[in-house]
DNA sequence: TATGAATGAGGGTTCATTCAT
DNA sequence: TATGAATGAACCCTCATTCAT
C-alpha cells in the first residue's frame, strides 16, 4: 500500500520505486509538451511512459501529485541550470546576459521541460479554480528577476528611470514567448533570439549619454 | 434540420438568429475568461447565457464552431479598437507607443475578451492536438507588428541594429504578460504599466547618438 | 442542460421526466433491496432499470440525488400508508396497535420500499463518513412514536414506570427486524408476527392490576 | 507460497503468524467499527494495523477470509462473555435478564467488536449477492434464545401466551438497535437502557394474576 | 425555431488481487 | 516469511454530440 510518497518526502523512496516515478514523470513531461495539459490523461501518459493507468495511480496518490512533481523536477532541473550561471555574474549587465542566456539556453537544451511547465502553469487549475502553480513558484528567491534588477538599479549599473517590476515582467514575457513559438516553429533560431534579446534589454537598461533624440 | 450558419456565412443569419448566436458568444467570453477554457463546458456556457444546453448546439454546429465564433469576435473588436489608432501614427516612435497603448487600452475595456482569447490560443486544439487557433491569426495584415517595425526601421525612424522579428516577439510577449498578471492581481495599474513599457520599448528602438558606456 | 432537478424542486419537471425519474428511483428500490447498497451501482440499477447508466446520470445529478429521491419516496409512500392509520386511534393502545400493524402492512405490501430504505438507512455515507440519512428522518413529526408513547403515558393510557425513549426503541427494533428477516425467509407470517407483536408491546405498556407474582 | 491457513485449520499457526493475524483482524474490526464495512478497504485496515496492503493479502486468502476471522473473532469473545452469564441462571426470568444485560455489557465493554459484527452482517456479501455472514451464526447452540424462551416456557416460568420466536426477534432487534443508535449517541446510557429493557420484557413475559383491563 | 432526452466515450480514482522477489 | 510492484475491473461523473419532437 501507499501512503504519502509525495515530494514531501515521509518515505524513503526504493530504487526500482523512483525509477518508475521518474519515467512516468518523464512521459508526463513529453505527452503534456506534446499535446497540452488539457489533452494529457492518465491513460496517455501512461502510454507514453509503456504501462498502464494502473501502474500511475499506484505510484503516485492522484494526477495532482503527478503534476506537481513534474513542476518540481522542471524547476529543479531549471535551477540547476540557471541559478549558477546568473549568480556567477558580479555586474547588472552580465546578470541580465546570463539570466536571458541561461534561460535560453535551457529551454534549448529541455525543450519539452519548458513547455510543459508553462502548460501547467498556465493551465492547470485545483478544484476550486484557482492555479494549482503560484505564481511565485517560478521566482527563485536567490535569482528573482526584479529583485536584482532593483538591486543593480540602485547600485548604478542600470539608469534610474525604469520600473523594475514592469521590466521583469516585460523580459519574462519575451522569453516566455519562446516556447509557445518553438512549439509552433521548431526553426527558430535560438541563439540568434538571445543575442537579439540580450542587446534589446542591454539598451532599454542602460545607463548611457543621453543626448537629444531625433525622429518622432 | 441545420444547415450550417457558420461564419463561413453560406447563409445570411436572420436577426433574431444573430442576436442568439452573440449572446451565447457573449456568455462563452464571459465563462472561458472566468473559470478557463478547460472548465468552460458548453453546459455552463449555456447556463451563464440563461439558455439550455440543447440552444447552444442548434446554432452552433459544435463546440469548435463557437470557439471560432468567439475567436472571431474578439480579433473583430480588437482590431476596431487598436488598428485605427495605430494606422493614424506616422511616425515609428507614434506608431510603437499608439501599438502598445491601444493593446493595453483594449485590455482594460474589455478584459475579459482578452482573458478568453488567450485562454483559447493557448489551450483549444483540435482532435488531433494541434491547436485550433493558429499564430497567424494574430496578426492583422495592416498592422502586424513586425512588419510595421520593418517598415519604420526602414525608413530611418528605428536605429538598424535590432532584428523586426524578435523585437515584434518581445514586445508581444511584455503585453501578453498582462492578462495572465491581471488574472492573478486585479489591482495591476494598467496606466503605469503602458507608460513604462512605451519608454522601455522606445529606448531599445531609438535612434540615438550613442556615447561611450560605463558599467558591465 | 439539468440544473436542479431535485427533490427541493426548483424546476418543474416535465411528464416524461417524471416518468424517467420514477422509472429509475423504482429500478433503484428493487436493486437496493435485491443486492444491497453496497452492491448496487448506478451501473446495476440503469440496467434493471432497462436503460443505461448515461441515462441515470441525465435525470439525476449523481448517485446521492437519486439515493435522496428514493428515501423521500419511501418516506413518502409509508407515511402515506401509517399515518393516516395511526392518528385514526384515540386511545393509547389503539394507537400502539395501529403503529405496530400499519408499519407491518406497509412491509407486506411494499417489501423493496422497506428493504431498500434499510439498507440506505444503515449504510449510505456521504463523504465524510457520517450518515446520509438523518436519525431524525425517520420519525414523522406527527407520529414520533416515542412522542405518543409519552402522551398517551402522561394520559394515563399507559402505565407509568416505564421510559417512553427506551420504548420507542425497543418497538422500532422490534419492527426494524422483520425485513433483514424477510429478506433471509420470505415465509415469514408477517400477520402472526403483528399479532404477537402488539400483544407483547400491549403487556409491556399495559396498565394492568399487578398481583404479587410467582418465578424469578 | 500460500497454503491456506484459514480458520477452516488445515495447518497449525505458528506464533508470529497468529500474533499478525491477531493483529490484523484488530485492526480490521476497529476500522470497520469507525467508517463501515463499505469504507473498510484492505488497504486502511492495513494501514491501522501498521503494515501494509501485502501483508494482510499474504496472511489472509482474500477479504472474504478476513471478514469471516473478525466474525469468528467476535463471536468467540461474545460468547466467552456472554454464555457463561446466561447459563448461570436457572429461572426464565434470570436467563432473560441475564441475557439482556450480558448482552448490553458486552456492548459496553466491545463496542467496536459489535458495531464491526453487525456492519459486516448487515452489509458483507458473496459475489452472487448472498450474504456473506448467515443468520444462524448468530444464534449460539446453547443460548439460542429462541430456545431457552421455550423451554422456560415449557417449564412455566413464562407465560404460555407467547410465540418464542416472535418474542425472541423483538429481545434481538431491541438490542441490536442500540449499536446503531451509539454510532450516532456515544452518551447514550447503557445502564439504564438495559434496566428498562429487562422491565419490558419481565413484563411482556411474565405470568402474572390478569384481571380485567381497562383504557382503549 | 427550439429543446428535452438520450447516449457513449473518456475522465480520475479506488480497490482486491496476483506476482516476482 | 514478507512485501513492493503491478494489474485490470469497476466505480461515479462530466461532457460533446445526436435525435425526436
Amino acid at each position: 500500500m501507499r501512503f504519502n510518497p509525495g515530494s514531501s518526502g515521509q518515505r524513503e523512496l526504493t530504487f526500482t520505486e523512483a525509477a518508475r516515478r521518474a519515467q512516468i514523470v518523464t512521459a508526463a513531461i513529453d505527452t503534456i509538451a506534446e499535446i497540452g495539459y488539457g489533452q494529457a490523461s492518465l491513460a496517455r501518459i501512461a502510454e507514453r511512459g509503456g504501462t498502464s493507468k494502473g501502474v500511475v495511480t499506484y505510484h503516485f496518490a492522484g494526477k495532482d501529485e503527478l503534476i506537481r512533481e513534474v513542476v518540481a523536477e522542471v524547476l529543479a532541473k531549471g535551477e540547476a541550470y540557471m541559478v549558477p550561471r546568473i549568480l556567477a555574474e558580479s555586474s547588472g549587465r552580465g546578470m541580465l546576459r546570463a539570466y536571458i542566456e541561461s534561460n535560453l539556453g535551457f529551454m534549448r537544451e529541455h525543450r519539452n521541460h519548458l513547455v510543459a511547465f508553462l502548460e501547467i502553469f498556465l493551465n492547470a487549475r485545483g478544484e476550486d479554480g484557482s492555479p494549482l502553480v503560484d505564481q511565485r513558484t517560478l521566482e527563485h528567491p536567490a535569482t528573482s528577476l526584479e529583485l536584482l534588477l532593483a538591486h543593480f538599479q540602485a547600485a548604478g549599473d542600470f539608469r534610474a528611470d525604469f520600473d523594475p517590476q514592469v521590466m521583469a515582467v516585460a523580459i519574462r514575457g519575451a522569453i516566455d514567448q519562446v516556447p509557445l513559438r518553438l512549439a509552433r516553429d521548431p526553426d527558430l533560431d535560438l541563439d540568434r533570439y538571445a543575442r537579439e534579446l540580450v542587446a534589446l534589454f542591454d539598451r532599454a537598461t542602460g545607463r548611457e549619454p543621453e543626448g537629444p533624440r531625433g525622429g518622432g
